[in-house]
DNA sequence: AACTCGGGGCA
DNA sequence: TGCCCAGAGTT
């Protein structure tokens, strides 16, 4: 089966961007630390009341050195109602510490220095590379490899190779968009268990769907 | 690449 | 309960 044409792809994009048009939650944060430290706390994170928190917290929080200047016991406690509170306050203050001590209280705009935070992995550093910074990086995760390989978008079991084709067919002034519309449609439409095909915006484009089609109901292999 | 830690959501 | 993650860290 072949990739999906050019200008499927954009008719695609186009279809997810419409879609989804508020995909980007709580990471729409021009603020590079801003939206570092909203993607440390959405990580994992399934509650929705993860944007208001996050809110709720640089009311309180200013800058890296109100976090740095405060107890992970006190942040813990502020972040509390939206779970994995215990590792994710040490990590926000943890990291915040470095920041004001190694990088005079900014975030820097480099990936090996970014996934050395703590709590920082490849797919945070990879957000706040594209969407702060606008340094080219797809973070691919489990529903941006299902869905880009269900409609044709990458063909590969591998993240990186996935990032590389993606990256390769979507126009770069869609990068970190796209990546929050593939994965808004994973968790909404896409699901790897039962996708609800009928409910797909881009249906008609979906190899995964042709293939599927009629064949509702059976168990499908989506990994 | 495989495993562990981690807390919540959901069937 | 058991299964699954808008992951990270370790081996």
């Amino acid at each position: 089966m072949a990739l999906l044409s050019k200008k499927e792809t954009v008719e695609v994009m186009d279809k997810l961007s419409k879609r989804y048009p508020d995909a980007k939650c709580a990471l729409n944060h021009s603020n590079p630390f801003e939206l570092l430290i909203a993607t440390m706390l959405s990580a994992q994170c399934t509650d929705v009341r993860v944007n208001i928190v996050t809110e709720r917290l640089f009311q309180k929080y200013r800058g890296p050195e109100d976090f740095a200047a405060a107890t992970a016991e006190e942040v813990q406690e502020d972040i509390r109602e939206v779970g994995l509170f215990r590792s994710k306050a040490q990590n926000i203050v943890a990291t915040c510490r470095i920041l004001m001590e190694q990088y005079g209280g900014e975030v820097p705009a480099d990936r090996d220095k970014l996934v050395k935070l703590p709590g920082v992995g490849r797919k945070t550093a990879n957000v706040v590379l594209s969407n702060a910074f606008g340094i080219p990086a797809l973070a691919v995760d489990t529903h941006v490899l299902r869905v880009s390989n269900r409609i044709g978008l990458a063909k590969s079991d591998s993240p990186d190779d996935t990032e590389r084709q993606i990256c390769r067919r979507v126009p770069k002034s869609q990068w970190s968009q796209a990546h929050h519309w593939l994965i808004h449609h994973g968790r909404q439409i896409c699901a790897a268990r039962k996708p609800k095909c009928e409910a797909c915006p881009i249906q008609e484009h979906c190899q995964y769907f042709r293939s599927t089609a009629g064949r509702k109901g059976r168990a499908v292999k989506t990994s």
